[in-house]
RNA sequence: GUGGGAGUAGCUCAGCUGGUGGCAGCACCUGGUUGUGGCCCAGGAGGUCGUGGGUUCAAGUCCCAUCUCUCACCCCA
């Protein structure tokens, strides 16, 4: 019997994680210069908190979910439910009036996978809870934007308003009244989407479609006063803060619970998946959620389609190097103990040091330094070991000079890691604080 | 859920109209150097050709089924 991943999930391999942990890195960094607090949230919930949410007619809680149905719980589809959940179980709006919180982490939908889309795929989600502000908007677009360029990566931002309750219906109607119009020629799936959910035949892909939707009524101009007030302010704050945007009216997003502001960063080489972050204002989700009368606004990217564009950018995938700062060399049995004990200590000291117990030729050892990027060797044999000395060969410059061995195997530890230490530049050196032995 | 493409060594892939699985590349191991890495040279190891049936004297190759992966639709980050 073969057993492997199940499709849709995948493993991510050591060469992979580092550019996921670069990943990460960059996206911390930036989220807490804008002062935003992580939150570590249960990948299962309650059914009901992602019905409420995200809607019990959309296609991801309609068939995409992974629920137990014997216990009413299911794995998260996406961030938001999840957190907001948290923040009102928490009462957390009444410690300060607006929170910023971001957190990391796996979802899963039961989708046909596809480039740019896995059953468990990861998310970095930001949000703001508790302010209704448009510079708000435009703070949070620029974040996502500055995250981007920080990552080097190229990708364009599309904005939209999708109302409120106040005029959103009358919008709805009014392009249900002009595509029934036009029945006949819209593709099959947009026909559905009429009674459905007729804002999705806006972003149809079918040519005829979208040759249709060109001349369809716009939601920018059916907005009430507020709501256009909103989306004048947002993009006065996003030329204000010099963020490149798109207006795109035609942009739906496919969850209930977005209000007003939508906006998708979208770009090129991800296939059919070209957005690579979303997000979108929900002001009346806490509340119905049972949550205090307060607004928020969030997105979410796609760690997978990140690591994807990177991958694109980047092609060399080299393999990592100088993994160890010291390989240890042993020839004989009683080297390799003195050496098994050696490498140790200057592991305790925060040296990292590599060794190998196998007996193999010192050829065979040296190559293996080599491919760890050992910065140095140390050359252990038992006639030296007699001799209480040892060889120490810079990898680098193949220098090699007798080091010696006559001092308590802790000394000999300092003195290799003070060695070691010195050759680096300032600047590389580890910070050794707490680590003595 | 619907449609296309692909499964041969750890990875990337040759393999023509059926006739013994490749001096293939990368990676791995050993040797060239009785104890010195990267480059080079030589050698070695590694496979139920996804799986099961069928046609045939003979199937990696043709046919059917099935599984898996992949791209796209739907939908979405």
């Amino acid at each position: 019997m073969k057993i492997q991943a199940i499709n849709g999930f995948k493993d991510i391999l050591p060469d992979e994680v580092t550019r996921w942990q670069h990943i990460e890195q960059v996206t911390r960094d930036i989220f807490h210069r804008f002062n935003f607090k992580e939150i570590r949230l249960p990948i299962l919930e309650e059914t009901q908190l992602f019905a409420r949410s995200i809607g019990q007619s959309t296609d991801i809680v309609e068939k995409e979910m992974y629920s137990f149905t014997d216990k009413g719980i299911t794995m998260r589809p996406e961030a938001t439910a999840s957190l907001l959940r948290a923040f009102i179980e928490h009462g957390m709006h009444v410690q300060q009036p607006v929170h910023k919180l971001y957190t990391i982490g796996p979802m899963f939908r039961h989708e046909r996978p596809q480039k740019g889309r896995l059953r468990q795929f990861h998310q970095l989600d930001a949000e703001i809870i508790g302010a209704v502000e448009p510079e708000v908007d435009a703070e949070l677009m620029a974040m996502g934007q500055l995250l981007l360029a920080e990552l080097g990566l190229e990708a364009s931002l599309e904005v939209n308003s999708l109302g409120c309750p106040q005029c959103r219906p009358a919008f709805r109607q009014k392009l249900v009244d002009y595509l029934e119009k036009y029945t006949d020629q819209l593709c099959g799936d947009c026909r559905r989407r009429i009674s459905t959910n007729p804002l999705r035949v806006l972003d149809c892909k079918n040519p005829n479609c979208r040759e249709l939707v060109n001349d369809a009524p716009s939601i920018l101009d059916a907005l009430c006063t507020d709501c256009d007030e909103h989306f004048a302010r947002v993009r006065s704050s996003l030329d204000l803060l010099g963020v490149t945007y798109t207006p795109n009216p035609l942009m739906v997003r496919g969850l209930d619970y977005y209000t007003r502001t939508t906006f998708e960063f979208i770009a090129r080489n991800l296939g059919a998946q070209s957005a690579v972050g979303a997000g979108g204002r929900y002001d009346g989700l806490i509340e119905e959620l049972g949550g205090p009368k307060l607004s928020g606004i969030g997105f979410a990217m796609g760690i997978e389609r990140l690591v994807l564009l990177l991958q694109e950018k980047d092609k060399s995938e080299s393999a990592p190097r100088n993994q160890v700062d010291i390989f240890i060399a042993a020839l004989g049995d009683q080297a390799t103990l003195k050496c098994f004990q050696l490498a140790h200590l200057l592991r305790k000291t925060g040296i990292r040091a590599g060794m190998d117990y196998s007996g193999r030729s010192l050829k065979a050892q040296m190559k293996l330094a080599g491919r760890l990027g050992a910065r140095f060797t140390l050359i252990v044999g038992d006639q030296e070991l007699q001799e209480k000395k040892a060889g120490l060969r810079n990898m680098q410059d193949q220098s090699q000079e007798d080091f010696s061995l006559h001092q308590t195997p802790e000394e000999t530890a300092r003195n290799l890691k003070t060695i070691i230490t010195e050759s680096l530049p300032v600047n590389e050196r580890p910070d050794f604080t707490r680590r003595q032995i």
